[in-house]
DNA sequence: AGAATTGTGGGGAAAAGTGGGGAAAAAGGG
DNA sequence: CCCTTTTTCCCCACTTTTCCCCACAATTCT
């Protein structure tokens, strides 16, 4: 379960630390994918990971299908592993694709992470929130 | 489980790397075939490639059609070993059917590897994507 | 205030990408 | 059947990139 923000220096090399109080479930290494739908890069641990990718292929009935959807899912995705300052390396693809720069905000998002550039980050956050608003007050918070 | 995306050159003798991150799962050598249904090549793991035969060769009812599938499937397959810097040499009716020149894009695709060219693998990731955006929007991801 | 942890940066060893040479095997012709 | 020519395959070599480790500064915690 992962909670807060965090704002993190991307250096030459592309690295970026995640929150020391997320490490301890990241030591078997982490699922980077392109995030479903927004422009950002989600963070998986590799159990997760592996809930979340049988789920979607179980949605599936033909083999077509089911071969695309590995190709979009898989094929974007990179496993990598945390290095003794607990950093992972941004593969180019990914960091482009969620247009981060030399800063990366890290949002923890329940049973993901997620790393955003700052203006996508502060639009998806105002829309979140005012979704997130109207959630609460059409079902109540308990 | 094969992930990420890549890019390798050809060389004149028709050789392809593989991701170092793939190739502990393919000591055993691996299968070349043509995709099913697309223009790109298919590289299974030979374990995973008997039990994609076998449980094709199981839906298959008359003789006839299981001798024809046999064909199809079998006849356009070559085992290839990698070579000590891991890569493997493309048949050249393979290659041509895939359309690969000079360059190719390695795609990790879940349970096999897709050997694709540049202007095919474009194509494909992009409705590739869009079709897995549907899923996700349609049915959830839970 | 001191100690430990964390953010940030960089250097060096190891591995990976790319290319080519030469021996063994195969093919073909005399 | 043997010799020549071609192809295949394995190994070596070089360059670039990656990855792992160390180091320092800043912050937090005790």
């Amino acid at each position: 379960m992962f909670f807060g923000e965090y704002t993190y220096k991307v250096d030459e090399k592309g690295r970026v630390p995640l929150p020391p109080k997320f490490r301890r479930q990241m030591k078997e290494g982490v699922i980077l994918a392109k995030g479903m739908g927004e422009k950002c890069i989600s963070v998986y641990p590799i159990a997760e990971w592996k809930r979340l990718s049988d789920s979607l292929a179980a949605k599936v009935v033909t083999p077509a299908n089911l071969r695309r959807l590995n190709r979009a899912i898989f094929g974007s995705a990179f496993g990598v592993s945390l290095d003794g300052q607990g950093r992972v390396i941004l593969p180019f693809s990914l960091r482009e694709y969620a247009g981060i720069g030399d800063t990366a905000i890290v949002v923890g998002a329940n049973n993901c992470v997620e790393l955003w550039c700052e203006g996508e980050w502060q639009a998806e956050k105002t829309s979140a929130e005012e979704q997130a608003s109207d959630i609460i007050e059409n079902f109540g918070t308990q």
